[in-house]
Formats: structure tokens, C-alpha cells, sequence
DNA sequence: CGATCGTCTGAACGATTGCTCATACGTCGC
DNA sequence: GCGACGTATGAGCAATCGTTCAGACGATCG
């Protein structure tokens, strides 16, 4: 599939034009991709994943229902901070609360949250440690 | 800060004492949690997809590897940019470059990764649509 | 050799995030 | 009724993120 790889082109199908190597290959992963705003829902869902907070709380919900001050202790976050991303989680459909008096039960309400959780935490056990850059950058891996 | 004793009790586990309705389940969930350090890995590995950029230059990897400008022009982004991402992925050993001359061909190099990426993006298509509130509240959904 | 290319990097800026604080709501006990 | 409770919300702030810009690096071409 080698196109002459000494002749750029430009190609301009967005907004701004940039140089390619192997056009053709552009041209079929751009066709595979989903729309943009598939990826955007996906980054979306992915970035209420994102928080150790809300990925605690979450993951407490993989048990079972609990109401917010019991994820507040499991999570060992504020009760208020707790409820913010609940609300954030609720907008998203990805829990759902029960109410029983002036308790707020939640659970999870989204079966495939459910498994990105799961695989998630199954492969991070027994990964190879990939690193642990906390925030900042700590690379100089590439051999 | 007195609390029934009946019922209601008061957890200092950690840092800040909490009230919890249920301790027996505080104790079991947080139990079965997985250990801080697994959990802050996880959510770095989510927030690392919770980009969109970043997330189109991941799928366009799932099928192959790609030079850094090809990713740019597939991903709608500036080659700097996806410079800036490829470093961190490749902090997190997520992707592998291979250098022929000037050229740095990326490549998926988790498995573990391409799974969450395939999960999302199945499910993103035949969702129930959950909501695109591209980043503000939409919410008033609990009847 | 110098020019150009593909890529990488650091600094800086704007946007977004997640927290705390204060407060408001509905529910329950007295 | 009143007060306490569990929860929800908004404002505000500090920290972080993603981008652009400018420039540097090694590799290749003439």
C-alpha cells in the first residue's frame, strides 16, 4: 500500500491542511472512524471515570446501592463533594437514585460503565506497573 | 458533635470522622476496594482517554501504526498537539514509537487499553443515548 | 556544506476541573 | 410548630488541563 512516500500531500477536508505521509491510509481510518460526536460522548464518559473520587465512589457502587454519606466515608470525600459528582453521574444516566425519606440511595444504572469499571480494575492489578507519574511527566522510555 | 447511639455512628478511619447509616457495609466495601494506588492508576489510564483529541488519535491507532503527522490529519489536530499527547501516552506505555529516519511511527502497545477503547466505542453507538450535555447540567431526570 | 523536513519540547495563556464554604431544600423527631 | 438531619446546590477559588507559539533537535536532500 506504498504510495510514493516522497510525495506529500495536502489535503484540506476539514479546516486546516496538513501534511500527510500515507494519504490513502488518512483517507480509510478517517472513513473507520466514528462520528465526532460519538468520540466526544466516549471521551465524556471516560473523563467521569477519570476522578480517583468519583472512580471510588463508583467503583463502591459496584456492590450494591448506597446512600451519599456512606459513599462520602467509603470514598473518604466530603459529603458535599460526594453529591457533586453524583450529580454529575446522574446527568449522565451512569447512576440512579432511589429516595427513602430524606436518604438518597444510588446505584449504578449503566450496565456498560459497569464493565469499563470492571475491566478497568481487573487489568490494573496485575499490569506491569506501567508507572506511576502522578500528574507529571516521567518518561525518557522509549528505547 | 454527638451523634445517636443507636444507630448512626461515627468512623475516623482515615482523616475526618464521618456519620455512616450503615458502618457493617462502609467496613465490607471498603474492604473489597481496591488499594489507593490502583485506583489513582486507573483513573490516570481514563483520563487519559477522557480527551477527544486524544481519544481519535487511540482509535485511529486501533488500526495500525501511524506517523505523527498522519495522526494529526486523521485527528483534526495540530502536529504539535498530538505531539504533546503521544508523549503521554507514551509516559503511561499506552503507545510505542518506532523511528525510521525522521519518521516516529506510533503504536497501541496496551492491550488492555485497546479493550476499553473497543467497549467504549461499541456501546457509545447503540446507546439509549444517554445525553450529550456537551459539558454543562442537563440533568432534572430523577422523577 | 546549508536548507528542509518530521518530530519534539518548553513556556504561556485560556478553559475547565474539583474542591470547600455557605446555604437551601424536604423529611423526621420532639 | 420547631429543630436536627440527610442531601442538594451555587459561588468562589486553586489547581490542572489542552492548546498555540516559538524554537530546537536529528535526519535527509541538493
Amino acid at each position: 500500500m506504498s504510495n510514493r512516500s516522497d510525495d506529500r500531500v495536502v489535503v484540506g477536508i476539514e479546516a486546516c491542511a496538513l501534511r500527510v505521509v500515507d494519504a490513502d491510509r488518512v483517507a480509510t481510518v478517517r472513513a473507520s472512524m466514528p462520528p465526532e460526536g460519538d468520540v466526544a460522548e466516549a471521551a465524556d464518559v471516560f473523563g467521569l471515570l477519570a476522578d480517583p473520587g468519583r472512580l471510588k465512589v463508583l467503583v463502591a457502587l459496584l456492590e450494591g446501592e448506597m446512600c451519599v454519606c456512606d459513599l462520602a466515608a467509603v470514598a473518604g470525600a466530603s459529603e458535599s463533594a460526594v453529591s457533586h459528582h453524583l450529580r454529575l453521574l446522574r446527568a449522565h444516566r451512569v447512576v440512579q437514585v432511589r429516595r427513602a425519606g430524606r436518604m438518597a440511595y444510588y446505584r449504578l444504572a449503566d450496565a456498560h460503565v459497569r464493565l469499563l469499571l470492571d475491566i478497568a480494575l481487573t487489568h490494573i492489578g496485575h499490569a506491569p506497573a506501567a508507572a506511576h507519574p502522578e500528574r507529571h511527566l516521567t518518561e525518557e522510555d522509549v528505547t
